[in-house]
DNA sequence: GGTCGTCTTGACAACGTTGTCAAGACCCGG
DNA sequence: CCGGGTCTTGACAACGTTGTCAAGACGACC
């Protein structure tokens, strides 16, 4: 800045009046410091900027993804991103991997840069309270959304609904004449899987103590990659047909791909029904069609952006819940009817 | 700080010292600063240190996505952050969905705050010259990594073999017996899409001088979405059987769902031989499965974050291209005959 | 005991910017 | 010609931190 004053022949202060468009600075010596500035190329410090400032404003916030490379997760940055740029706001991003050390490493690079405010992707159960280093940055008043999962605590919360989508496709498979219906799921403490867990148990148990004959034929909450999953069914299709699944319900979008997988490995795609919890990309293009729950990533996104920024405008009602709707999309795996 | 120092009753250089780790602080007075860091819940301000240090580092890198729902791209993404990761740097990050002016809003941004390198996937067709911001970014030393497509001028560049690919993929199919083959691309102006239009009509030439029989059916290179891709698909199968390609490639992982789609629409997907570029989830879910050139997504971010953090460590050398290298994975629909 | 070196500590300038305030130029009305 | 207002400009402190340097305490050596 100080060269730009030099080469204009004025004040630093006026190249600052300038750069921050205030008022009262003659149109001439505007004209001597918007030239020095392009000649030099000068781009104002944005640390700088935000020592002095009465109200420090970063125009930054910070993102913390468990795992960025989940379609899911990537479209709901992506609508979350535009919300961010309609503000002039940049995205400070990290991936936690599930880990709650890599989380806490997270919060404090972004604090420590002073992020606006933060989106969250719990990790972990959740619990009564955030982490100590969360708690003192809600304190300290820089407000926090949470996306996709229930933090455990009264805060901001963004997601989708877990547990009545697991609800559908589980009542969907019983009304097809399922009874023995296997779940899919990965690590459980999780709070979504644990959602759609508890969404699947309830109405197996509803159902159990309507007609006295339902019967859960498995619940395997292990499954990692698509490939646990393709080893998952093969096992359950192994077994003796008194106890054979004749559905499956697969909570994640990595799983779905690998039970499917395994369902035409073995050729009984057309035998076993199947739905799946979240978005296939090519949901459409397998014969039968896979019957899913997707979730609704843009809604998620979007709607995130906006309670944090209404936050970041002033907004200090309080905690907000919002969970955003799921339907199911019958493509015909999960149309498929119990054998009699 | 200051807040701290009063608490620890000692000046606030020893509080600096204390959290910058630099020695000559007795243990006494080193006990008492912590100790009053930790209650207070003191987090030095990242942008004021960088301010009177003689080599600031703002331990932060910008990112300019192209698209982050591409999963392609989010896989880049997230390889491309552990690298970071591990050299203990953040990643700012921005999407400029293909527009130039955004590209320019975002490098404004990131230069603005003072970022020490960038990882860009550049926008529209290849230039000679950087943009004039960007050059001067350069100019003033910052590191740029370009991925997934060359900008045109000499730079350091980590990308997938484009050509190489578009190539194997074409001459599959003319092994084949294929000699009518569709190209499905899209926007054309792109260096990665024109390097594979110019590798399938490189290899079409090369066998229409051999054989005198190659005949290319269509160059179809103004799709955006599968849905395009799909009524492509559905107007070159109502063609008259002289002129009606008997294989396609599909440049691009969205083009080839929507073209697989149509073909099973059609009930031709055991007639119509297909390859697409690029890895596609369910490759192996369909019938016939997928024959694709998937790309190396973890090498690409890997590869790109290893180049820009030996830049930053300070190596000097000149630009540097790496292609990564990619082939071509059987699956049954490329590898169906043409008819004879 | 005096001189020197080392080890600990703090005072102060500096980084690039904004906020505050005062000085000077100019115009208007009396 | 003077008093008072507005408009333009710059001097300077301040933001939170690090770099520089000097002051003071202490021990070791002659």
């Amino acid at each position: 800045m100080k060269n730009v004053a030099t080469l204009a022949d004025v004040s630093f202060k006026t190249v600052s009046r300038v750069v921050n468009g205030e008022p009262g600075v003659s149109r001439q010596l505007e004209e001597r410091v918007t030239a020095a500035i392009a000649e030099l190329g000068y781009q104002p410090d944005h640390g700088a900027r935000n020592l002095r400032r009465t109200t420090p404003q970063s125009a930054t916030v910070g993102v913390i993804h468990a795992n960025i490379s989940n379609p899911f997760m990537a479209a709901v940055h992506g609508a979350f991103e535009a919300v961010a740029a309609a503000h002039g706001c940049l995205i400070l991003s990290g991936t936690s991997l599930e880990q709650a050390e890599r989380h806490d490493e997270l919060i404090q690079a972004f604090t420590g840069r002073r992020v606006d405010g933060l989106l969250i992707v719990p990790v972990g159960a959740p619990t009564d309270q955030p982490s100590e280093l969360l708690e003192r940055e809600i304190k300290r008043g820089t407000p926090v959304v949470f996306i996709d999962r229930d933090p455990g605590f009264p805060a901001d919360v963004v997601m989708s609904d877990h547990r009545g989508g697991a609800e559908l496709a589980t009542q969907h498979l019983l009304d097809h004449g399922h009874h023995k219906i296997a779940f899919l799921g990965s690590r459980e403490h999780v709070h979504s899987v644990v959602e759609r867990r508890a969404g699947f148990e309830a109405v197996m148990r509803g159902a159990a103590a309507n007609r006295a004959v339902a019967d859960r034929a498995a619940v395997i909450t292990v499954l990692r990659t698509p490939d646990d999953a393709a080893k998952t069914v093969h096992e359950l299709m192994s077994l003796s047909p008194g106890q054979r699944p004749t559905a499956i319900f697969s909570a994640q979008n990595g799983l779905t791909l690998g039970a499917v997988r395994a369902l035409h490995t073995m050729g009984l795609q057309h035998d076993i029904a199947l739905v799946g919890f979240d978005h296939i990309d090519s949901a459409d293009i397998v014969d039968p069609g896979i019957t899913t729950v997707p979730q609704n990533a843009k809604e998620v996104g979007q709607r995130a952006g906006e309670l944090l920024f209404s936050r970041l405008a002033g907004d200090l009602a309080g905690p907000v819940r919002e969970i955003v709707p799921v339907t199911l999309v019958r493509r015909g795996s999960g149309e498929i009817p119990a054998p009699t």
